[in-house]
DNA sequence: ATGCCGGGTGGAACCCGA
């Protein structure tokens, strides 16, 4: 069977909640990895998304980020946060990490809200690539399982100049700066796979579209949500698309949906 | 060089995003 994985960075799932529910409806993927809930836990709208028979783990905040991981199967081991060093305090909900049992073994899934990183030169840059080196070591562990896993997110990158409409806009953006690449292709070195990049290597497809400047009319969109696959979970890859259309509806995100499908028995 | 738009908080004007 196939068995279907999508990530959506929301922009805040109560203002979306219309857009949302109908989306996940529609789609009814499998597993939902979502980003910027904007919402502490309790605000997150559980009732609704349950009695589509999923199963919700949440990491919120609040105002700011939050993640969360909806699966049809039972979600048996939830982790909030990437492991901090000594005297390491991270007060952003970025990253959640949950397992579900598959035929053989299990399927782990980490959703992520990378740092955006601008302005460059900043802390806030620092951070983002600081960030980075976390998620790269805790994923060079996680590979030494050999299991099938997916590391679905916005990862604020933009892996190379066929991601974006107009790369030479975004040259002194920290999504496009050399050491923001360079801390992706880490992550693709350690034997992790572009999901969509593994399906496809046309250009012109585009996650996020700024709801500025006519951005969405004249498709100035750049590829920032990616999901990385280990070599487990990319033998089983069987396609990925992304849900452009989603950005046209009435008060969308201004990211859109990427899902990706596996050949896993459950 | 900056704002554009939109969500959040808090209850106006400001922070944040990409």
């Amino acid at each position: 069977m196939t068995l279907s994985i999508a990530t959506w960075n929301i922009n805040g799932v109560r203002a979306r909640l219309d857009t949302f529910m109908t989306w996940l409806r529609q789609a009814s993927p499998d597993i939902v990895c979502l980003q910027e809930i904007k919402t502490v836990d309790a605000g997150f709208p559980s009732e609704p998304v349950e009695a589509l028979g999923y199963n919700v783990a949440l990491h919120g905040q609040k105002g700011f980020n939050g993640v969360a991981v909806l699966s049809k199967l039972p979600l048996e081991d939830v982790s909030r946060g990437l492991p901090l060093g000594e005297d390491e305090v991270d007060e952003q909900s970025r990253f959640l990490e949950a397992v579900v049992s598959v035929q053989g073994g299990v399927l782990r899934i980490a959703s992520l809200y990378l740092p955006n990183g601008n302005p460059i030169g900043t802390d806030k840059f620092a951070y983002k690539l600081a960030f980075m080196e976390r998620l790269r070591r805790w994923a060079e562990e996680r590979l030494k399982f050999e299991e099938p896993l997916l590391i679905a997110g916005d990862f604020n990158v933009i892996p190379h100049p066929i991601d974006a409409k107009n790369p030479q806009v975004w040259s002194h953006d920290a999504l496009f700066q050399p050491e923001s690449r360079a801390a992706f292709a880490a992550l693709e070195h350690l034997g992790l796979t572009d999901a969509l990049r593994a399906s496809t290597d046309a250009g012109g497809i585009y996650t996020f579209w700024d709801y500025q400047a006519g951005a969405w009319q004249k498709d100035h969109g750049i590829r920032i949500d990616h999901v990385l696959l280990s070599p487990e979970a990319a033998d089983r890859l069987e396609g990925a698309t992304v849900e452009k259309h989603v950005r046209g509806w009435e008060k969308p995100s201004d990211h859109v949906p990427v899902i990706v499908r596996l050949g896993l028995e459950t």
